[in-house]
DNA sequence: GTGGTCTAGACCACC
DNA sequence: GTGGTCTAGACCACG
């Protein structure tokens, strides 16, 4: 997954999303371990406080584990990985759909545009 | 169009967006007078100077034209306001797409799930 | 001679500037009439009170007089309008030098890029 | 350089000409780091707002990078660099001729006029 | 410490 | 009334 630091937003919930979204794919599974602050914060070239408070959000919400002293695990709560992935989509399909309306689009113009996008090309 | 604060993104920015939204939708029209920095002020409950920047840089956009002492009104450039409305679902679409494809739905799923929202019901 | 509006300046001085340059270049000379308030007004497309206030500050200076309910001319005082001409050319002139040299340009580079401009071509 | 406000013109600008001129000129190169919004503002004796709007301007311009957290420094476009000193240049050297024929002034005069200046006796 | 944003409130030029 | 600018002072995210 790529990364792209965006100066229109805190990093810290840049990298929450960041995260959070290789959690509900799969792409790290329950049990797995995180990237150590320092490890994560070497990759994305941001400084490990900043990477400490996404941590801590993460950890809010019930995504990761924290075993003190050895690392950060993904929660073995399948339920709620699968309750979020919902929820992101949800939010994410809304919102678009809301700022797509707001610009006066329809229901097939919208279709439409997806459709064509490049991004679905491989998928 | 509904108007809610948020807090994780610049109010200024916040108010670019909903006003630009406006103008490519053609619910303010070419030559239509905007609020002026006071009303919108008084209206969004947000300090003058903030709508003052938002109102600065729609104007370095060309998307609205100031005249002096007089008030504000949207561009009579048709074609860039059409391509901006282009510009903007594409970006919307594509920021989309990449988050639901990270999250690990396919393309048949995101078709699908906007399908099923609601805001779409009455589109 | 060209009226150009600018907007990072009070309009008032540029009005001021526009007939000082137009007195003292003898263009109106000793006695003639100015437009009235109205009229230059019209010209100029700006409102009456800017100009007003323009003519108010040319009398502070001695350049024009008032004739009650006849209108205002340009003053008799020949030599006021001769110093006025050369102190007005000197700071030109001085501001001018100070920015080039300001700029990292010589005196024999500022010479030649005067040389070169089009304006002198037919001067 | 030496640094005066004027009161008719927004200080705003005047700072972004203060420090464009630095730069184009080499007083201030490529990577160098400016002076932070707040030293700035206590050197000048203005309100950091106005220092960080000036400083926004010239970043908008190209010709300063914001590294957020960490400061400003001067572009390494030097090619930017080296137009803009060419278009100032082209600038004052037109509105300066146009003022001076305006006023009546030969090209010989307007030439005589620089070569007598003090400005130019140690340049 | 840095830059970025926002509020509150003021004054100006102009219509 | 309009937009434009400025000050004073605050808080935030980040390093």
């Amino acid at each position: 997954m790529e990364w792209k630091l965006r100066t229109d937003r805190a990093v810290y919930l840049q990298i929450v999303d960041y995260i959070r979204k290789q959690i509900v794919s799969g792409e790290i599974g329950s049990g797995d371990k995180l990237l150590s602050v320092r490890e994560l914060s070497g990759v994305l070239n941001v400084n490990p406080n900043t990477v400490q408070r996404a941590y801590a959000e993460l950890e809010r919400m019930g995504l990761v584990d924290t075993m003190r002293n050895i690392g950060r695990e993904v929660t073995g709560d399948m339920d709620l990985i699968k309750k979020s992935r919902e929820e992101l989509a949800k939010e994410y399909t809304s919102e678009y759909l809301l700022n797509m309306l707001a610009m006066g689009f329809t229901k097939e113009e919208i279709l439409m545009s997806i459709q064509k996008m490049e991004e679905l090309k491989n998928a």
